[in-house]
DNA sequence: TGTTAGTTCGCATGACTTGCAAATTGGCTC
DNA sequence: GAGCCAATTTGCAAGTCATGCGAACTAACA
């Protein structure tokens, strides 16, 4: 993903707004490596602008993936993640406190067998699931069950 | 997953009631490896049990899958699919028609990297997504744009 | 400053899934 | 075969995540 400043660029040859909301959006994102939902962004968006609409954040979002300046992460794990790494690379995500992490695999996998013949692939996701090393460690305290709800966390 | 017949018995033996609409179910997965989604589950089977409640269908699925029976499959589509196939395998997601299919693939990726350290591994999930044999031949019509309700179809 | 197309925002709605409690029933004993 | 009881089914309500809609607002340009 861009600096904010390049975006500012890229909208405006896009004939895009750049209102305050987006700026900020913006910016969360840029500084961001956690992949937050929409609803974490929300969170930390309000209380900086405590008038902005989740919906204005959806909105901000699927705009910007549209754009190819972000990309939607599913996990498997309630709401969609939002990352503005567009590097080629996957994702692990800890099942215990719901982290997730860019990662880097030594080689994309592919495909072979029955499925493989006439198949046009045009993407690949690799989602490892498992215990960071954080919640694997066990003379320290875990962070707790919180997959399903943990939003904006590392 | 084990036969209908073999079913019963694992059944019995955890003492878990053998019933009608709990056979249908899976009888019909059983012959069925196009990753149903619970509600195309629940349409074929009602036209066999015309009373059965998706309710049921969920609550029999989630059965399986904590048994082990059964996979659940999270393709990033709108709702789970559910996979019989127990063996290691992965997944490939026709973005024009919805369909999903097992696939093998060459190797397992491996983590590598600033994310490898520290981390348990338990489970890699690898999702191809493109365009199947059917719908990337030009010369035929596609089955259209259904991946957000395609539910039973291969 | 005025105009206007693009944005924001709240509400309603939709898809998918699960919790709850009453009614039903499979499997056992007598 | 009758009776019992815990497991199961079922319908409804509700929760989560996401999007459509239209009115009000505003950034950007003349």
């Amino acid at each position: 993903m861009r600096s904010p400043a390049d975006l500012a660029q890229v909208f405006r040859e896009k004939q895009l707004k750049l209102t305050p909301q987006r700026q900020l959006l913006f910016g969360l994102l840029h500084e961001n490596d956690t992949h937050p939902t929409a609803e974490g962004l929300f969170e930390v968006a309000s209380k900086q602008m405590p008038g902005i609409s989740l919906r204005t954040v959806y909105q901000t979002l699927g705009e910007l993936v549209e754009m190819g300046e972000l990309q939607s992460v599913d996990v498997g794990a309630g709401a969609a993640r939002f990352d503005p790494n567009m590097g080629d690379h996957h994702h692990f995500v800890c099942e215990s406190c719901g982290a997730v992490r860019d990662v880097e695999i030594s080689s994309t996998p592919k495909m072979r067998g029955i499925g493989a013949e006439g198949c046009e692939i045009s993407e690949v996701g690799v989602v490892f699931h498992g215990k960071c090393g954080r919640c694997s460690q066990p003379s320290k305290r875990s962070p707790g069950q919180q997959a399903k709800k943990a939003s904006n966390r590392n």
